[in-house]
DNA sequence: ACTTATTTTTAGGCAAAACTAAATATTTTT
DNA sequence: AAAAATATTTAGTTTTGCCTAAAAATAAGT
């Protein structure tokens, strides 16, 4: 058995580990908002029980275990997200914190069903791709952010790096959403920022907003 | 805020609280499988936070606003029980841990609009009536126990009185679902088992099978 | 009415998961 | 390479929600 406490920091582990190395007490601590202390105790714990490798002042990775639960919890969050704007009707900015609770309702047969009721999706309401019943991710589209693309290259708007309500709603409003086609028309030495094309009309972008767009590149 | 734990036992005084008096310490330590010591516990704190009336040696009862608490969590579970069936497939005799869990979730707006995705229903998979938005019940049907039943007189079953996966189970196997007419054709003197007519077949019932099932006399 | 049985409360303890403050490691800067 | 800054751990505390064991109150039996 395992809390609920011990899944969010399995999830953080996963979260913060970009291929190279596993994630920091800090990072942890910021992530989760919490003190560095505790973070030091759950990992002593979490070392414990065999889910993650812990080296004093190295720092946490997931062990085989350990990244299972990570990417169970990421699973279900993913697809209750999916139920809340697709069967629900919820705004895509509205849906972060419910998943979050939902994320820890415990049964296997309830996630597979769940899966299956929503036509197994494949990408969350934010474009995050969500795991099969076998904990495999597999999106083969090549992405990059919309900040890092070449001038009049065609890419489709395919995730946000940040999910949190503001930018969301941000994006909503100049109706840039998941699908839409757009291109970078110019960038203004000045301040990074970008003039883009989208829905045949033309705007602009802050550098922030561009670095927080994911769009497909292939 | 409240806890989950605080829940559990606010649901707990409502479901022992029969019209009459509110429930006995012990009648809450053995429906919560605690012990009578830690329900004292918290009884204490639930009457500082204004939701129980508790009186030493006297048991609790609900004030307003404990009522309200207890009666939003039973919508959510028999609401969500109701999801499991009717969207998920799952049987009758499968969701009630689920719906254990899914019961605590916090959002007002997503248990609306779950009552809203299900067509408002009156009543979940077991027969209980789900109370509406405004937390009122109206459940306008007579009802009895099987038990109580005259011989051949016709009724409808509405609900069992202990929702175990042991008796729905039983209950499903003979065919003794929701909705089914019956009429009780004899009642066996030595053990009171009953010879009931249902389905055009007739089949005998413990007496403890017939005192847990909910008919509809009018 | 008084003794026994049952119920309930009190008192003290424990584990989980967070915290603060202080001590120790590591990293960065000069 | 030493000093300063930053990161991490240790030690001790708090709160929540449960527990056991013992004491006290209430209810039941003769």
């Amino acid at each position: 058995m395992r809390t609920s406490s011990e899944e969010d920091y399995l999830k953080a582990i996963y979260a913060l580990s970009n291929n190279n190395e596993g994630a920091s007490t800090n990072a942890l601590a910021n992530h989760l908002s919490m003190k560095a202390s505790s973070i030091t105790d759950m990992l002593k714990k979490l070392s414990d029980k065999g889910w993650v490798h812990y080296e004093k002042y190295k720092g946490a990775s997931l062990n085989i275990d350990g990244k299972a639960i990570a990417l169970s919890i990421v699973r279900k969050h993913r697809l209750w997200e999916t139920f809340l704007v697709n069967k629900l009707n919820f705004k895509w900015d509205e849906v972060h914190e419910i998943a979050e609770q939902l994320e820890h309702i415990k049964s296997n047969e309830l996630v597979d069903r769940l899966d299956d009721f929503l036509g197994n999706p494949k990408f969350d309401p934010h474009g995050d791709p969500i795991p099969n019943k076998d904990y495999e991710i597999t999106d083969s589209r090549k992405r990059s952010y919309l900040s890092e693309v070449k001038i009049n290259r065609e890419v489709i708007i395919i995730g946000v790096k940040d999910s949190s309500a503001q930018l969301l709603q941000y994006l909503e409003k100049e109706n840039m959403i998941l699908g839409k086609h757009i291109s970078v028309v110019e960038i203004h030495d000045f301040d990074k920022s970008l003039r883009i094309a989208i829905n045949g009309k033309e705007l602009n972008i802050s550098e922030r907003v561009a670095q927080n767009v994911l769009v497909q590149t292939n």
